[in-house]
DNA sequence: GCAATTCGGTTGCGTTTCGAAACCGTACCC
DNA sequence: GGGTACGGTTTCGAAACGCAACCGAATTGC
């Protein structure tokens, strides 16, 4: 993706995928998120070609999704890390990994956990004011032109 | 995207990204969320090009996102409309609005809110077994490689 | 002190995908 | 039978991708 950008579109799915919405964003923030902090570690981790890489990672510094820092005591060497902005991503990566589980099967990559206890953490879903589960069903896009949603 | 498959990777988030990764793919699935169902409303809501439209609707007709019924009372009329897991993935759609909304700044699109009460909707977040936030400092990736994880 | 290696890129080059617009077949409309 | 809408497919130039080679600075080995 990438192609097309809307910087000024009117909407928000369409901003956040300006973002991350290429294959390989999203790809590096998930590693990101796993502890990656190094070009190296990014390029063998996702096998990416390293022209991409550095536009990944030069796109997603200018979106202020990763900061780089250098840590080379002296010299050339430097760590690419997740900003607020970025860390923020941990529940869109989640529901994603979450949702392909469901529908692609487990994978036999690692078990999101809970640091504190071990537990493994909830389902992701959208709820209401009171704490009721909702779906594309049980919601309304109010202002859209389409005033009366639903989906299926 | 759509560049590189990985069918058969180990990492659920790529494989996600194998069904809904591209720029558009992610779109036309939060179009129909709003309601659109028509291959000429797609192309006009969207503004994507009609070759790649009969591209990513096929793609997504083969994962199993969408399905295609012929509602032509009378002639040559499809409508194409989410399945279970198309609807499933209301979840990351409404975590990518929420944080582009966070980030990018409040857009003037429509709000998501609860049908029963008009409520607005809470903001999408990981939760603990016992209900409290999670984010990537209090989770651990557990069978990872990098098993102590974390990241910033 | 010099060669080899590592790191973080950049450059070329061939392949794939994208976007815009034109074209096409079927079906309705009158 | 002409016009229009719908759902595609085709064509073609532009952009993005993947691979591999190259590069400068720094670190390591001996």
């Amino acid at each position: 993706m990438v192609r097309k950008r809307f910087p000024d579109t009117h909407c928000s799915v369409a901003r956040a995928l300006n973002d991350v919405g290429d294959w390989w964003s999203l790809l590096v923030v998930k590693e990101a998120m796993l502890g990656t902090r190094r070009f190296v570690d990014f390029q063998q981790n996702l096998g990416i070609a390293r022209n991409i890489l550095c536009d990944r990672l030069a796109r997603l510094l200018e979106n202020g999704v990763l900061v780089k820092q250098d840590v080379g005591e002296h010299g050339t060497r430097y760590e690419y890390r997740l900003t607020d902005k970025g860390r923020d991503l941990f529940t869109v990566v989640t529901a994603l990994r979450q949702w392909s589980d469901r529908w692609n099967g487990e994978s036999d990559g690692p078990e999101l956990v809970d640091r504190a206890n071990g537990d493994p953490v909830r389902t992701v879903a959208v709820q209401s004011s009171d704490g009721r589960a909702l779906d594309v069903r049980t919601v309304v896009y109010r202002g859209s032109s389409d005033t009366d949603s639903a989906a299926g």
